[in-house]
DNA sequence: GGGCTAAACCTGCCTGACAAGCTAGACAAA
DNA sequence: TTTGTCTAGCTTGTCAGGCAGGTTTAGCCC
């Protein structure tokens, strides 16, 4: 399952274009408001047909890095890459993890001001459906996700939420997650748990800092469990 | 120039596909794994070419959110939405903008840390250049900016930099800097200068705590200055 | 020179076709 | 009946050619 998604399937042409198309505009060698060369030059020099490469140059204007004109041709965007936000580019496992640190934190910070009492008692919901998951011998990561995602909630802020889902996602990618095997020999569940429950006793007495303090030692230890 | 950038362009019949498309997976009606129908049976429903089908797909395909293989079909991906972050969807602007505030306070507090002192000359380099901007007359638009850019440089974390300026981007979008104008005459850039200085000092003493609260006050004194 | 027109580009979109990967059912062999 | 093979029919990937509509440009006429 999961192993398969790890095989690098061979790039489709359109994939292979667009990689070309996009290198020149991240490098600067074609600046804003340059006009590419027109799709069936294109097209000829890359050996495809058209259609390959309207789709390349699709997923670049998708992106914001080319904006097209009926009639006048493909230009590079005024703010490259504007639309969306990519992480699977160029991103060291290190600040990777170090900015899903920074925006926990800043959840935690928000959850403690803003938290209702419906957010703690999700939060305590989260944290004892880890523990059972736990108990019935399993590795609660579907919970721990959860417990995240509810704390990025109590912030009551939906593009942070989004975005700290987004990180997590990346960030669990970057650990490698199939060594939390060895997290329950190692019998280090228990840890996670008592460092969700800080989490938790911080966000209930409202107190940013604190919140602040126990997602990052929460996030550090976690580093430390798998040996970074 | 940027007026035109405002006009909304009539969608694309791609983007039109496309969205349609990305509906029914945001709301969880398709879920992760699921089959998408064929892109003959899409072309027919939506009446447009397949042409146009495979173009939609391609860029809900390079946003993470369905995966294809050939001969088998498209499939909703397993965690949709996972290769690209935006913002322009359902982005309310008092959560960007706090998003920003969250994001810049990090920055800074990251820079003053770590700093070097070719990080301190850049910013007081940055610093001088709005001023140099603002005394000749200009707004000192392109140098706010800079600055903020160098900010971020300090924090010495590429992904959270490339992060920062994203959100920054949207953030001033969101703003309507095109009230910037009316900044001039209420003579506040003076103001902004401050700010900025009062971030320098706290980054230059080291002090996180302090940094985070000067970026915190920057942004807020922005937004009163923008009547938000 | 100034204004108009037509030709030559460009992107947007369509049609039809073939190649390659995959699946299910028919069918023959044990 | 069970097993193995094969084929027909689906899917996506790619190609070629064409038309419609917008834009530029060069040439022509006044």
């Amino acid at each position: 399952m999961t192993v398969l998604s790890d095989i690098r399937l061979p790039a489709s042409r359109a994939e292979t274009v667009a990689d070309a198309l996009l290198q020149p505009i991240l490098a600067g060698a074609w600046r804003p408001h340059d006009r590419l060369p027109s799709e069936h030059a294109l097209a000829e020099t890359h050996g495809v047909s058209r259609a390959v490469v309207r789709e390349a140059i699709a997923r670049l204007k998708s992106d914001g890095y080319v904006e097209t004109r009926q009639g006048k041709g493909a230009f590079v965007a005024a703010a490259p890459g504007g639309n969306a936000f990519r992480l699977d580019m160029a991103a060291d496992d290190d600040h990777l993890l170090e900015l899903r640190m920074l925006i926990e934190a800043d959840c935690a910070a928000l959850a403690a001001e803003r938290h209702t009492e419906r957010d703690l008692h999700n939060l305590r919901a989260a944290q004892a459906a880890m523990r059972d998951a736990v108990a019935a011998g399993g590795l609660g990561l579907a919970e721990d996700i959860r417990f995240h995602d509810v704390l990025a909630e109590a912030a009551h802020n939906p593009a942070l939420r989004r975005f700290a889902a987004f990180v997590g996602r990346h960030a669990r990618e970057a650990m490698q997650l199939a060594r939390l095997s060895q997290l329950r020999e190692q019998n280090r569940l228990a840890e996670i748990e008592a460092e969700h429950g800080a989490i938790i006793a911080a966000v209930a007495s409202r107190d940013p800092a604190a919140a602040r303090t126990a997602v990052q030692n929460h996030i550090a230890s976690g580093l430390r469990r798998h040996g970074l």
